[in-house]
DNA sequence: GTATTCCAATCTGTATACAGAGTTGCATAT
DNA sequence: ATATGCAACTCTGTATACAGATTGGAATAC
């Protein structure tokens, strides 16, 4: 006994839910679930409870389990959320930051953060976030950074659907929001993070269109599994 | 069947890790919880298992679940990120909040929102939470709200604690708030609910220690049942 | 007196069983 | 041909059963 199969399940939804591998509003069997995965049904629901409070999936009673949908507008509250803590991380950073930090993060962006070619967007979205989850660690508030993570998995399909279709500016901008971090100009940070962050919401109902598309079309390769081959901008 | 006891549960166990009527740390025995709400442990753990991603409690492989710490650093975290989701929601709600949401707004503060004497700690700080709840609803933005609601279960016990202390200041500050928000002045109405929300790591510790000694003062009354009495200030 | 080891009782983690609600599809009637 | 009703099946929601892990305590050794 006593390993933890609940942790497992968990994680394995967790991913089919944030890629839509499981698609938008499909109704869970439990049975074939667990069936699927080799459990019995009682630790597949403990971790589809999780995740409901994580809003990857809906429980409706007498119906049992959903997978989240997606919807513009939420996509579009949660970059918006984003956009907020971010710009106060980045100003935190910048008064609380230990030199040593900022040094790391430097080193971590120039190492791997600024070569895309060869890679699959799921690697290069993974990248960036890391940056990004890199600023709020430097803020030094915990939940702060939880929720960020949190949030970065809740957009992180639309955001490999973005980065299928462009990558382009993103390094030019991490430099920049880089050396505001470390001239600990907090807002020139925030101004830099803030427009790289801000989404309009046709980007957004352009982004949702196309990741439905994908998520439906069934012939193809997963967005996230596209290798990214543009020259550097 | 169909009837969701989950939910039942769900809510009894959340109001409970909430006021910390289960003490923080405490192990929960499942045979016991389970008995005592009359329902079996499988939807007592599905229960529990929400909790668990919100952070009301925590579990340990091979040892259970457990109610969840009262540790100042996080209680802290939580303050500061309350007051960026808040101020950011001020801003919002000046930019977008139409003229009706602001008028129904200030129709309540000024009906129930100002008058705390004679009230329970628990029905004061709920009035509290409803303005700064109604000002991100103004902000039309579903994620922040949310998180915000999240957020305030999470410090709503030590809230209380420090209600009991002092009710005095609040009543002038959100009525200077609205008046900020009704001008549509978003520098001076994030100015002002900054300063409100603001606490310093000393008052949470402060507030902490009162906390952790209410709990365990088993003789007296629990502090979200005070009656205030002071004088409007 | 203190530390250690072993045993018993307890409790967790998961599977399974079962009851009730919902759904599907076929057969019959109009 | 369409609609209706009944029956069989399926699936959810919860209880219960059971195996393995953990904990607490007593007994023993030092």
């Amino acid at each position: 006994m006593a390993d933890g199969r609940v942790e497992d399940i968990y994680r394995w939804l967790k991913a089919r839910a944030v890629s839509f591998d499981l698609r938008p509003g499909d109704r869970i069997n439990e049975g074939t679930l667990s069936r699927e995965f080799g459990v019995s049904r009682t630790p597949l629901r403990e971790a589809l409870n999780r995740l409901v409070s994580e809003r990857f999936f809906e429980f409706r009673a007498g119906q049992g389990f959903f997978c989240r949908g997606l919807e513009a507008q939420e996509i579009f509250d949660l970059f918006e959320l984003r956009k907020v803590l971010e710009m106060a991380a980045a100003r935190a950073a910048c008064e609380r930051a230990s030199d040593e930090g900022l040094r790391a993060l430097r080193e971590e962006l120039y190492a791997h953060g600024l070569e895309t070619r060869g890679l699959s967007v799921a690697e290069a979205c993974a990248r960036d976030e890391a940056f990004h989850i890199g600023i709020a660690r430097l803020a030094g508030n915990a939940e702060l950074t939880a929720q960020l993570e949190h949030i970065n998995e809740r957009i992180r399909f639309i955001r490999w659907v973005e980065m299928q279709a462009r990558v382009k500016r993103s390094k030019k901008q991490h430099v920049k929001i880089m050396e505001a971090l470390e001239a600990r100009n907090a807002n020139k940070a925030a101004r830099h993070l803030g427009e790289h962050i801000e989404k309009r919401m046709d980007q957004i109902l352009a982004s949702v269109r196309a990741g439905i598309a994908s998520i439906y079309l069934d012939g193809g390769e997963m967005v996230q599994d596209q290798v990214l081959n543009e020259d550097a901008a």
